[in-house]
DNA sequence: CCGATCATGTAATTAGTTACATGATTCG
DNA sequence: CGAATCATGTAACTAATTACATGATCGG
């Protein structure tokens, strides 16, 4: 319609760069590192992902980029998004089929496989697997105490929406906490 | 140590084969089938994975492969594990690091990012996961009400993992539709 | 001096999905 | 007559992870 370039990001990558971008304008690596402590648990995004986007969006019209030279330290590009950025985002938070949640559990797996296992080692790894699941569970839990202290951008509503995923994924651990002890006393009594 | 070759399988879908094998001899086909109905649903595999992995598997010495003539239907060719497979599969059950639980959840990802959805906006993809976790859940009710009928080289300890296993997923889907009920009434009073 | 943090990118590789190709038979 | 089932494979592609490459500064 207008003279700019403002096609969609082709791939789901593209739009998780233009949703941590949503929080407020952000370099690659500060982008990864958000990344990392929040969406990363539940979406497959590196730093690879996000560097090699960021252009790509620019070129579609959807951020802008500007240099911010810095002493001691690298310089760096601050990115932020358009107002057709905003909008391709909406668009894509709205209507775009993003298909079912997909599970990767290699506990599961085993046990499936588990037949010719003894009790021993069945044991071991649930244990193994509670006791990552604990340590997960600590992790969310500590970003969820911290969760209120955001930035002047991040308005009320994106507190409660990011607590409520916090939510999920503690109740998550929750479940394979409470799973491990079911199987521990069925396989006891079998 | 002997004069056969006893190597590894290199990937995690080879191990899948051989597990999915150790339940009884089984076409690529009929592997495949199996697969879609039990492994698939926590972990990615596919006809193509199945095939790939058949011929090397049989390179390696871990499974052998008997062509079976047809008349109607395709020939087919019926693979079973041998002794150096069963020793392969044991020993990755028990040794191999295969890493944590991974997810993709697009309703989280949209959550996340979804302060600038409105209500009915963020309730219909509410509405939409709660009933695909809903159909999820009645179709592994009924997984769990066939998985006594089993063949007869199943044991009584592959049934009963397999059933947990049932268990976890079904557990799964009632957290997402309890999860669900929680983020509507949270942000119904917000 | 060693490791961490800041900072940006690319290259290589592995993993995973989907499409293509073929062909007989059975069921509605 | 069209769709589904049986049966096996390959090719093309997209997605995702890990490694490589560079270089200054700061704290212990």
């Amino acid at each position: 319609m207008g003279r700019q370039d403002h096609s969609q990001p082709a791939s789901t990558a593209g739009f998780v760069v233009l949703g941590l971008l949503g929080d407020g304008p952000r370099s690659g690596y500060d982008l990864a590192a958000l990344a990392g402590r929040t969406v990363a648990h539940f979406w497959p995004v590196t730093r690879s992902h996000i560097y090699g986007e960021l252009p790509r969006l620019e070129e579609a019209g959807l951020v802008r980029g500007r240099d911010v030279p810095q002493e001691g330290v690298p310089d760096k590009r601050i990115y932020r998004v358009t107002a057709a950025g905003r909008k391709a985002l909406h668009q894509w938070l709205t209507h775009a089929d993003l298909g079912e949640p997909r599970l990767h559990h290699p506990l599961l797996l085993r046990l499936f496989f588990g037949s010719a296992l003894d009790a021993g080692e069945i044991d071991a790894r649930l244990a193994e697997h509670a006791q990552t699941a604990q340590a997960r569970r600590a992790l969310y839990q500590t970003y969820l105490a911290r969760a209120g202290e955001a930035r002047a951008e991040t308005s009320a509503q994106a507190i409660r929406l990011r607590q409520l995923v916090l939510r999920y994924a503690i109740r998550r651990q929750d479940e394979e906490l409470a799973w491990v002890e079911e199987v521990r006393k069925t396989l006891a009594e079998g």
